[in-house]
DNA sequence: CCACCAATTTGGTAGGACCAATTTTAGGTG
DNA sequence: CACCTAAAATTGGTCCTACCAAATTGGTGG
């Protein structure tokens, strides 16, 4: 390690920089519409350049967590309604852990959504989505015979159903969910138990989805969201909900 | 055309390199995988400062647009379904007109949000939820009445619902939408015939959340949705589908 | 043929230098 | 004193050069 003037145990930056933003913003009780120090000024508190500082910005921007405008300055946004749903996504990818609020709010979201994805799927499906869905049930199986974690196999399922709705924006939010709760559903197939379950109950879903049967998939669908909102509640009443 | 290297009518730097570089992808025939030029080749053949790029592929790679490899390169992903929904919402904003298809795949999608919304807001809303949602149902006669556009009116008017719904993923979810179809519905309430139905619409929404009546909001809302869809079908089917 | 090392490539970061638009300040005028 | 104007400071936006570190590549020698 030599010598460097400033010797910090860790490069600042990256990633990690939006985070020291979004603490910044934290800690000095910023509300919405509270302007951030001048970049250069901001950089320099930061420790950090004024390039790796306007890269964040710009991703905090697009994530409608802060506006910014020329010549003026940056300003906090509304986190709680004007923020994207990403915002939420990227900040549990930095190490945030979500709140039990915050997990029942994504799961009462998650559910109607997976419900109109089966949905559109049962009258929208091909016979290549159901053979890859059934490629997936396969792969699950072996995963589980093999004592192993199927969350990606999970992840694949959900993936391949809300395929089979030939609904790109109900795709592309679905997978944004995929990506928040990958951590938790790790945990949550470590037991073999609940991996079986989750197996049984997609296999279900596929055979209702093969005679086209919206009504029985919906609410096996609705089952299956159930199941994942009781275990979180229960998981995180008594577990890391304390403060 | 001329030689080119560089004739830039205009700055070609900010959120336009973003379009820039989707578009890029575009042209060369891009597909999930391939990746971009090194960033100071790429910037050179854009005519940008590598500095402006890296905001611009900051951005992309938040939106899961790019993957980001160090070491090794710009990777695009897979659009229609790794993509994030936001970055629809940042391609609209930067003009591109969405296609019949996209118009649908986004109501099919917004209207099961809806309906959770004010199913969620049956059961919690407050006092205060509605005192907000009466004085922006007056805000929207008055506009009515002065012949305006009631555009900022039901956006507020839906934020507010989706807010009653006391769920902030919810709202942001919501929001995300009403960015995306802003200035489609500053179109649809140039009408005001259906400028007034919208409100009557709104009106009677907000009577069954009155009375916690989900049964009935949920019809309601049901129709509202379905109006829109029926109107932008038609309206597609017919304008702007001629490529 | 394989292991190993050096040069190259590539993203990541810092810092300085301008530019343009905005805001603030200072100065001069009626 | 009030008012208008012009200069100066502020601030975001962009470009450029120079490094660094990790990964790749291409020899080269065993």
């Amino acid at each position: 390690m030599s010598t460097t003037s400033t010797m910090r145990e860790s490069p600042p930056t990256g990633r990690a920089l939006i985070r020291r933003v979004i603490d910044f913003a934290r800690t000095q009780n910023y509300e919405a519409g509270d302007r951030f120090p001048a970049e250069r000024l901001f950089a320099e508190r930061l420790g950090v350049g004024r390039n790796a500082l306007r890269e964040a910005l710009a991703t905090l921007e697009s994530l409608r967590v802060v506006e910014l405008r020329p010549n003026s300055g940056v300003y906090l946004r509304a986190l709680a309604s004007e923020a994207s749903f990403e915002a939420i996504v990227l900040l549990s990818e930095l190490g945030a852990t979500p709140s039990a609020d915050e997990v029942r709010e994504t799961i009462e979201v998650r559910a109607p959504l997976e419900r109109q994805a089966i949905n559109l799927a049962c009258t929208r499906r091909t016979d290549e989505d159901l053979a890859s869905l059934d490629r997936i049930l396969a792969d699950t199986d072996r995963v589980v015979a093999a004592g192993g974690n199927i969350v990606e196999c999970d992840q694949a399922f959900h993936l391949a159903l809300a395929g089979a709705s030939h609904n790109s924006v109900l795709v592309r939010m679905l997978n944004a969910f995929y990506c928040l709760t990958l951590a938790r559903r790790r945990v949550f197939f470590a037991d073999p138990r609940r991996a079986s379950a989750s197996a049984k109950s997609h296999r279900a879903i596929v055979a209702a989805l093969r005679r086209r049967d919206a009504v029985r998939a919906g609410q096996l669908m609705d089952k299956h969201m159930g199941n994942a909102q009781h275990y979180w509640k229960e998981a995180l009443d008594d577990g890391a909900a304390h403060p």
